[in-house]
RNA sequence: GCGGAAGUAGCUCAAUUGGUAGAGCUCUAGCCUUCCAAGCUAGAGGUUGCGGGUUCGAGACCCGUCUUCCGCUCCA
């Protein structure tokens, strides 16, 4: 297909919402901007990929066990980890060259000139003079004192203009110093605004203050504070990892792109607890397997590509990411990261709790190393969605339109479907249908002609169709007819269950691992 | 936040210089019985995003507002 890749985008999101994969959120009354809603479809192979990622790593790894912690945290938890100080700048942009800029490091800017102007007079005085007292003479001479009053008055405003979070006091430093765009040079500049990463509610009936609770940025957090409960409780021996999957929240300036950057959103993290020092192994170690498990989904392992960080976090001494080729290009699907002792240490010491484990090896205490893996869940689901989509031309100028889901993920995993309304081929059908509901979420339909209801269990995804015929009455048969190749096989009616089991488990994608 | 585009049936879109809101698909009920969509009959579905204004008359023109999409800015 030719088509462009905005457009491709835009059958992805409608063709979500045509079936039943994806609504815009509280739709009636106009939508809440980057908020979205899974569908009857949606929500099932949303659930079927956290149930694949969870077998791969907690089911599958003896040294691995999953939590789910709250998404309210004590608030200290984010002081420690960071997030409040890291992430609550004030913005403020220019009308002119439509530049945003954090206010704050404008302001720091400015003081750096003004220091420059310091260090230039002294640089003068000390050619000028013999026996030069560079202290004498920064306490004395006029013009310094002046730069020098400058900048303590302006730090000063600052400080108390962000201890008070007055924004505009903040917007009028900015004028008042003239501090100009250095791309339009211009002073016409917006209201400051302040931009916090975290989302607050406050916990208590009543408004009080200190009450203020966010809702977490990222679920690591829930694992690293109940590192030693599992670690004890467990009787876990490094290395080992805790898995967790769940909501996470980001007040994002602009979320965009559909699923792929929302307010509200899905992270599936697992911290890896190590030795220090073998943290690096590690890090290969887990970098290595998270593609392997991306890639038995059978996307296309082109799809795929490593990006490693150059600029690493504050938290961090090595990471990368597993970018996947969207429609909109390659993006993150998933973070690999060597956190370090960081994130337990911070801990440790705004706890004042111990956050330690006594290795019998070497014998001795330490504050484990962390690599962590932590997936979006959403958009690993927009990853499968858009390279499963397709629109196939098919022999005599005919067209199809299929979602090619891996089918251990798909949400119906076989449709039943009598060949005509009547002859007794409908109770036949349900009776099948009904056999098989133990084990997984079937359908039936007996309404349209029989290619028809193929195409639309195609444009859902579901990898089967079952149909009975005339035939089936006697000698107890049925086809089973494939959704990617179309090519259909007879069965005995008495295989069904286990032939369907087969073909759509786990189990096929987790002994690719 | 700035710039651009767009909001009409569940979906895709029409509606002449301003003159009674329509089609296809979908859906529902029935007919037909056929292994790869679009046979027949009938039916449902709309305060044209919302609020004002101009006009005898507004889906269309004007103002405001909301939402979505694209680009820029931010992004652990």
């Amino acid at each position: 297909m030719s088509q462009k890749p905005e457009d491709f985008f835009k059958n992805v999101i409608s063709h979500c919402k045509e079936y039943g994969y994806i609504f815009p959120s509280s739709e009636i009354y106009d939508g809440l901007s980057a908020v979205y809603d899974y569908g009857q479809y949606g929500a099932e192979l949303k659930k079927n990929i956290r149930e694949y990622w969870w077998r791969a790593m907690v089911q599958m790894h003896e040294n691995i066990v999953g939590i789910d912690a709250a998404i309210f945290m004590h608030p200290t938890t984010w002081k420690a980890s960071g997030h409040v100080d890291a992430f609550n700048d004030p913005l403020i942009d220019n009308k002119d060259s439509k530049k945003r800029y954090r206010a704050d490091v404008l302001i720091e800017e400015h003081v750096v000139k003004i220091e420059d102007k310091i260090n230039k007079e002294v640089e003068k005085a000390a050619k000028r003079f013999e026996n030069f007292d560079e202290a004498m003479f920064r306490s004395t001479n006029a013009r310094v004192k002046e730069y020098q009053d400058k900048i303590d008055s302006i730090n000063n405003r600052f400080k108390n203009a962000m201890d008070k979070g007055d924004l505009a006091e903040v917007k009028q430093i900015i004028v008042d110093c003239e501090i100009v765009c250095p791309i339009s040079g211009s002073r016409n500049w917006t209201d400051v605004r302040q931009f916090n990463l975290m989302f607050s509610t406050s916990m208590g009936s009543v408004a009080e203050e200190g009450n203020t609770i966010y809702l977490r940025p990222e679920t690591a957090q829930g694992i690293f504070v109940n590192f030693l409960n599992v670690q004890k409780t467990g009787r876990m021996k490094i290395p080992f990892g805790i898995a967790q999957t769940g909501k996470a929240f980001r007040n994002e300036i602009v979320a965009r792109q559909f699923i792929f950057r929302m307010r509200e959103f899905e992270q599936m993290e697992m911290q890896f607890f190590v030795r220090p020092g073998t943290e690096m192994e590690w890090y290969e170690y887990w970098k290595k397997a998270r593609l392997k498990w991306h890639q038995s989904l059978g996307l296309g392992n082109e799809k795929y590509k490593y990006h490693d960080h150059l600029k690493l976090a504050h938290y961090a001494n090595a990471a990368c990411d597993i970018e996947f080729a969207f429609p909109f290009g390659f993006k993150e699907l998933e973070g690999i990261h060597s956190r370090t002792d960081f994130d337990l240490k911070q801990h440790e010491q705004f706890s004042g709790k111990k956050l330690q484990y006594f290795d019998p090896e070497l014998n001795q205490n330490y504050v484990p190393y962390v690599v962590e893996t932590s997936v979006g869940l959403d958009r690993l689901f927009l990853a499968i969605l858009s390279a499963g989509l397709k629109e196939e031309e098919l022999e005599g100028g005919d067209k199809r339109t299929v979602l090619n889901l891996p089918p251990a993920l798909a949400p119906i995993k076989a449709a039943i479907l009598p060949l005509v309304k009547k002859d007794g081929l409908p109770e036949l059908a349900e009776k099948i249908m009904k056999e098989l509901m133990f084990d997984h979420i079937v359908t039936y339909d007996e309404k349209d002609t029989v290619g028809r209801r193929y195409r639309r269990q195609d444009a859902i995804g579901t990898p089967y169709c079952i149909t009975v015929d005339h035939d089936s009455l006697n000698d107890n048969s049925v086809t089973i007819r494939e959704r990617d190749t179309m090519k259909q096989e007879r069965v005995k009616i008495s295989e069904l269950a286990r032939i369907l089991d087969e073909k759509v488990s786990l189990k096929s994608l987790l002994k690719q691992l």
